[in-house]
DNA sequence: AAAAAAC
């Protein structure tokens, strides 16, 4: 099937798709003015939604740093100093001076020679139809995601798009989404991608495996490309000094290699170049790599900080910011170490840069904690709460920590009978420690299961071997702690065991957000005793909104569990994957009504649970 | 209390 083909058909698709992109964004539930001055009760014929209010040129190019970069209405101040914000702190800084120093003409430096030597990531150099067939991106199952649920607030919200031919990615990114074989773009990607390409600031929240990476890498590597093509310069002072324009962190080296192979798949023959650093990995080869030139700098935040302190990497040039698995970036172990990246070195300040935060889960003293970084944002929230838990059957069983080794031989005994293609299906075990995991690992082999493991007290070489070894079935079981539990996109895993339940929520949400990934099913299992009961109330929760079987004994211990101070509620009559904390009654933003004034039907401050909450209700779930 | 993240 070739391209004009597929994306006909797709225009068809979406032609019929359209009513449900209409009702859940634009009904009233949500209370949001969403869509601006398009979105009406008026009909609109398909080939003419989602276009600016008004009779602007589509799409203009980018037109340097010191000008408006919006691509349509929807666009706020930019960077360059076009802000017309009152706070303090932003005087001349940042770009204001416009068209001086740095932002000549001229090429980026030092790529153009490596270009012709770009390995083709499709690993197919002639034959692009055929890359991909087998691996995950294919065959995503798209009807999981129809009659998705989608809230978003925010001021002026651009309209999502239906097809990828809608936006005007560029000539090379979209033959990159063809290789990839992405045909339509997911829930969040129809919303999320028009918000980066008018320039807004973004915190969102989606399901596990939904495409989140593809929807923060798209407007980033669009605007590189517009920003090339314009001539961006970067400073010649310190030679060895490198200024990426995009940095993507996420909290595990695993899911900062797989960004970037994702990133250098999207980025092919773009001359957008890709770099990434992270820690356990000798130093000096990511410096020749960053030597060569970067645009996108993908990094875990603690090898970053140390190539900063070097001086290796400025961060002055960055344009875009990206953080994934945001939530966990400023939880309490990360938070000073991300304040000190993105506030005390020398990046742009919020408004003079494009800052873009994505998770599955965003509990609200963490959305606030964000909000820091943030300029006149957009919250947007897509998926049902619990992630893609109608694709995954989740199950509770009652183990004893002493029966919990022999339960779990039992459960692989009865997978390998069913064994598929004769080869055992991926089985994900999740535990508490390190230590748990190695001696879990151990045992399993000597009972002649072929299992590895993933921890941090591993060697980096050793980590990435288990997870290759795991990927290609080698090893069909792997033990891993939580360095495993969140973005790591593995293709074909059937079962996600928690021998060890986790003390939060979110965390559970993550882990099984393993399997049943890209519209596909999966199977969840939890090993649960006395020593969850402080999770006893929000699993259920979870699994009840999720129209999973909640055993009656674990319900018992839900009612029995009070919550008291834990972050572990979720209370349901939510459909949505988070909740902006500033439509909260107990947030005031000092005058700024950023929602349109309207909150409506079951999202006001009362909430179906609030009589049942103490202070302190924390979880973006609420 | 544990996990992750630099050397």
């Amino acid at each position: 099937m070739n391209k004009r083909t597929s994306w006909a058909d797709l225009a068809a698709n979406s032609a019929a798709e359209n009513t449900y992109a209409g009702s859940s964004v634009n009904n009233g539930i949500l209370g949001t003015t969403s869509g601006g001055a398009s979105r009406t009760n008026t009909y609109v014929p398909p080939h003419l939604r989602n276009r600016p209010a008004s009779s602007d040129p589509p799409a203009p190019a980018y037109s340097g740093p010191a000008s408006s970069n919006d691509r349509s209405a929807y666009g706020g101040a930019r960077w360059g100093g076009a802000r017309n914000d009152s706070r303090s702190g932003y005087g001349g800084s940042g770009g204001g001076g416009g068209r001086t120093g740095g932002w000549g003409g001229g090429r980026g430096g030092g790529w153009d020679r490596g270009r012709e030597q770009e390995v083709n990531p499709f690993g197919d150099d002639d034959n692009t139809e055929q890359a991909f067939s087998e691996q995950a991106n294919s065959g995503i199952n798209f009807d999981a995601y129809e009659d998705i649920p989608v809230e978003t607030s925010g001021d002026n919200i651009p309209p999502p798009v239906n097809i990828f031919a809608e936006i005007d990615l560029g000539e090379a990114l979209n033959l990159n989404i063809h290789r990839c074989k992405y045909v339509k773009p997911t829930p969040v990607q129809r919303h999320a991608i028009p918000i980066s390409l008018a320039g807004r600031d973004l915190m969102a929240c989606a399901q596990t495996g939904s495409g989140k990476t593809a929807a923060f890498c798209f407007p980033i590597i669009n605007g590189i490309m517009e920003m090339q093509a314009q001539g961006v310069q970067r400073p010649s002072r310190g030679a060895r000094t490198v200024y990426p324009l995009a940095l993507i962190l996420s909290p595990t080296r695993e899911l900062s290699m797989q960004i970037h192979e994702e990133a250098k798949k999207f980025s092919y023959q773009t001359g957008v170049k890709v770099v990434v650093a992270y820690g356990g990995a000798p130093i000096n080869q990511q410096l020749r790599e960053l030597e060569r030139g970067v645009d996108i700098l993908v990094a875990t935040p603690g090898r970053l900080v140390d190539l900063l302190e070097r001086a290796r990497v400025s961060l002055q040039m960055v344009k875009y910011l990206a953080l994934d698995e945001a939530d966990r970036m400023l939880d309490m172990g990360f938070e000073p170490q991300i304040r000190k990246i993105v506030e005390q070195m020398d990046m742009p300040l919020p408004g003079f840069r494009q800052t873009m935060l994505f998770s599955a889960t965003f509990p609200k003293e963490i959305q606030r904690l964000a909000s820091d970084f943030l300029y006149n944002y957009i919250f947007l929230a897509v998926g049902r709460v619990g992630s893609s838990t109608d694709l995954i059957v989740q199950r509770v069983e009652f183990v004893y920590d002493s029966d919990k080794r022999s339960h779990l031989m039992d459960l692989l005994h009865a997978q390998r009978a069913n064994g598929v293609h004769g080869k055992q299906a991926l089985t994900l075990v999740f535990v508490e420690t390190k230590k748990g995991a190695d001696s879990l690992e151990h045992w399993l082999c000597v009972n002649g299961f072929p299992a590895t493991s993933i921890h941090g007290d591993r060697s980096q070489q050793e980590r990435e071997q288990a997870l290759r070894s795991f990927k290609s079935g080698n090893t069909p079981i792997l033990v891993a702690t939580d360095v495993a539990a969140r973005g790591l996109d593995i293709p074909h895993v059937a079962h996600v065991v928690n021998f060890d339940l986790p003390n939060d929520i979110d965390d559970y949400v993550h882990r099984i957000g393993r399997t049943g990934r890209a519209g596909k099913t999966g199977l969840a299992t939890a090993f649960f005793n006395e020593s969850n009961v402080s999770l006893a109330r929000a699993l259920a929760d979870l699994m009840q909104e999720s129209n999973q079987e909640v055993p009656a004994w674990l319900s018992r211990y839900a009612a029995r569990s009070s919550y008291g101070g834990g972050r572990n509620r979720r209370p349901g009559g939510n459909r949505f994957g988070g909740r902006d904390f500033r439509r909260d009654s107990s947030y005031t933003r000092g005058g700024m009504d950023y929602y349109g004034g309207n909150s409506t039907s079951g999202y006001g401050a009362s909430g179906g649970y609030g009589g049942g909450y103490g202070p302190g209700v924390t979880s973006a779930w609420d």
